[in-house]
DNA sequence: CTTGAAATTAAACGTTGTTCAATTTATATA
DNA sequence: TATATAAATTGAACAACGTTTAATTTCAAG
């Protein structure tokens, strides 16, 4: 009926994303309603709603957040200037978080918004933001004037890896033997890059 | 109240996944509810569940069909024997399946199971069929006792595949300028290959 | 013609996202 | 210090959801 003095409202907002990570990696995104966390965190429902939009907001929150984790998490990685070791890095980085976060780092592809609406531009930012790490790797495999396929280059890697990813934690790659997440991202890293490589052989030295 | 005539169990079935695949590509697996599918097809909602468990099952059958029928248009292609020209010839049939039913296509992804859960067999093998479409296409590549590394590197090609047109859907990889995902996909398909071939020179040849 | 199984429904239950009037408190102003 | 204003919080309500169940009607078999 009130107004309480528990928390700010910073750390009101703090609290709910930090429930609301808890029962996603609990329960998964099924798990993650109005009520679950209210009661956990000793609210009404309706409190939600003084801070965020709607649900859907509240989970692109949560998953904009956790992109600027694995943002953080790959900052602070060494690099060679390699192509290959460079990417082999992100990609471990990459890995290791999603075996922390599983359920979490799921959250972000689970999450559809209605059809017809688009991902805020904030949000686009912060994957933007990931895959001009993948960009910066593979640069030197780019000559000057090549920004365009080099950032096409990343794309499909971002996005292939992603594609491993997804399949794998569902189960629907659990086909033939052992095919493991990281032997398959090897694959993909190993044998995209050695195509690279083969066509900047051929077309690059012109300047 | 009572039982009706109006129609046979089998026809019955098809009217709800019809009417099911109308409402997931007008208004995406949020717009399919029991209600929204009975009231559509003049039957009530506990109808539906004389004919599936639920509604996960009935997304699944769903699914399920959509995938069979993505099998059908690919098994009427032509296939040369050249790795990369069946390669693509398979991509452009997925592409040109994935233009004429967005959503439903979609729908495979977003759907997500109970967690803990596991995708039925019946449902593993349709998707398993499918990637043995790609094994096949790559098989030129690969020597006798290699058919690891080859279902590996088709897992790798599906699932890549699968990660670019769903970023892509999502707007989450309208990033830079002109990135289509023809384009990215040529793009793995062609750097990919030539990685594959590379290794394939060098370690092949042994028998 | 009777009986039993199958199909269908209305109604109900518990849960969901969301809104809102009412209420309390904190803060700013005079 | 007293008072007005704004902010925060809630319970209660609403419509929609998935699902179950008892009751009812019809079909098919004996």
């Amino acid at each position: 009926m009130a107004r309480r003095s528990d928390h700010s409202r910073d750390e009101l907002y703090a609290l709910v994303m930090d429930e609301a990570r808890n029962i996603i990696e609990r329960d998964g995104m099924r798990g993650l309603t109005a009520r679950s966390i209210a009661t956990a965190i000793g609210y009404s429902p309706g409190t939600l709603y003084n801070l965020f939009d709607n649900l859907d907001d509240l989970a692109l929150q949560i998953n904009g957040s956790t992109l600027d984790d694995l943002y953080e998490t790959l900052s602070q990685q060494k690099r060679t200037g390699d192509p290959e070791a460079d990417l082999r890095t992100l990609l471990h980085g990459y890995l290791g978080f999603l075996e922390r976060n599983p359920a979490l780092w799921g959250a972000i592809f689970d999450f559809r918004l209605p059809p017809e609406s688009a991902l805020p531009e904030w949000y686009l930012q912060k994957v933007r933001r990931l895959m001009s790490m993948v960009e910066d790797a593979i640069a030197p495999l780019f000559a000057p004037g090549e920004e365009s396929e080099q950032s096409q280059a990343a794309g499909v890697l971002w996005s292939s890896l992603h594609g491993i990813s997804t399949l794998a934690r569902d189960g629907r790659l659990s086909l033939v033997s052992g095919q493991s997440v990281p032997e398959m991202a090897e694959s993909l890293i190993a044998n995209y890059l050695a195509g690279l490589r083969a066509r900047a052989g051929k077309a690059a030295p012109h300047a």
